[in-house]
DNA sequence: CTCTTGTTTAACTAATTGGTTAAAATATAT
DNA sequence: ATATATTTTAACCAATTAGTTAAACAAGAG
């Protein structure tokens, strides 16, 4: 399943496009008639559309971090368990990225380039709710902590490294298949989720 | 420290300025006249020392690439126990990336852009000993679990996220920064090596 | 000092690129 | 059927870009 332009209109075309060639080669490096080319339409259409590249780009970006957002916070349950609730991140993530590859690429190419629409996006999508979601996992692992659940490990280290777990075969999926000579990449990718939520609960429960 | 161009020379600093260009723009995005103006050069020296774009930016991923791997093999001390030996490669790439933040971030934009350049830096660097380290790491597991000290984990799924963990701060720094509030980098980046060996031991380790 | 080699530069060329435009085609409303 | 609005296109323009070149400069050898 891709990224929710779930109409075919040659608007939504060209946004799919885009994410595509914006993931490979940046905002700099991306071209028009490259885009024009993938949705199969007329490059005018996307100055008809956009009005010019860096208002695709934002839009792009845009729609992209909305539903990361989205569907992460929804598989938030403030009344389970601290150690339910980070399993329920780690498959919601997990479930998103495997869904769609192209938004931690896309996160972290925008965060190599420094890129001010990224901010821009970023500051209007992720920090929209009166708790930003960091700061929501962040109380959760320290609740987790409090009540005897968790080892006393540094809630923001543990963030980062659940976060980075996750993320890491999406981003690096085509080195990770090249070097691991994965063969069955559906069971690899099931086997993954097992062993993340293996390894990070050895690494954080108290024993 | 910076990547191994320890020499002052036009040459050095448009390797050094090149390295810079590409990690922010891929090799597409980048532009000749901005890695001339970053090393302080005519721009037709570029040309002069390196023909072409394309051979300016392979000769910057194999210098990084090899580099990073040499560093890497360095580390192991095959005499040593499995736990340790892991603790090692981790303290290895951590340093490495510490030190030269544009490694992972240049080949995660390498992989993302599906560049030739780099699967032929690649294969040339990364697996030109008989034994490739990726290889060379999943025996050391395979090892450990053999000898009883790690529980029964995938090692192919524990290489990932050991990897993955260690990288991940490195490629998402600019993120980390802004959601997590770092005052104090270089103390965060101490605690994050400690915080790390324990996540990664306290998951692995068999008690 | 002179000659040769290597380095560096300003100016240039041709191709590429983002963006524009007027007209044609299509869809919609009456 | 006609008029209007929207969409789409081929062709175009100006700016940008990679790459080239002849000449000037610097370094080295004899």
């Amino acid at each position: 399943m891709e990224i929710a332009f779930d109409e075919s209109s040659p608007q939504k075309e060209i946004l799919r496009a885009a994410l595509k060639e914006f993931v490979e080669y940046g905002q700099k490096g991306a071209r028009m008639q490259s885009i024009a080319d993938r949705a199969n339409v007329n490059k005018a259409l996307l100055h008809y559309y956009f009005s010019n590249k860096q208002n695709l780009h934002r839009e792009v970006l845009h729609r992209v971090f909305r539903m990361a957002i989205n569907s992460i916070y929804q598989s938030i349950d403030e009344a389970d368990s601290p150690e339910n609730q980070i399993r329920g991140i780690i498959r919601a993530y997990f479930s998103l990225f495997r869904q769609n590859p192209a938004i931690p690429r896309l996160m972290l190419l925008e965060l190599n380039a420094n890129s001010s629409d990224f901010i821009e996006a970023f500051t209007q999508v992720f920090q929209a709710d009166t708790v930003p979601f960091p700061q929501k996992m962040i109380q959760i692992i320290e609740d987790g902590i409090e009540r005897g659940i968790f080892r006393p490990v540094n809630p923001r280290q543990a963030l980062l490294s659940t976060l980075g777990t996750v993320a890491f075969y999406f981003i690096a999926r085509p080195f990770a298949r090249q070097v691991l000579s994965i063969e069955n990449e559906d069971q690899f990718i099931e086997e993954r989720l097992e062993h993340i939520q293996d390894l990070i609960f050895h690494g954080l429960i108290k024993e």
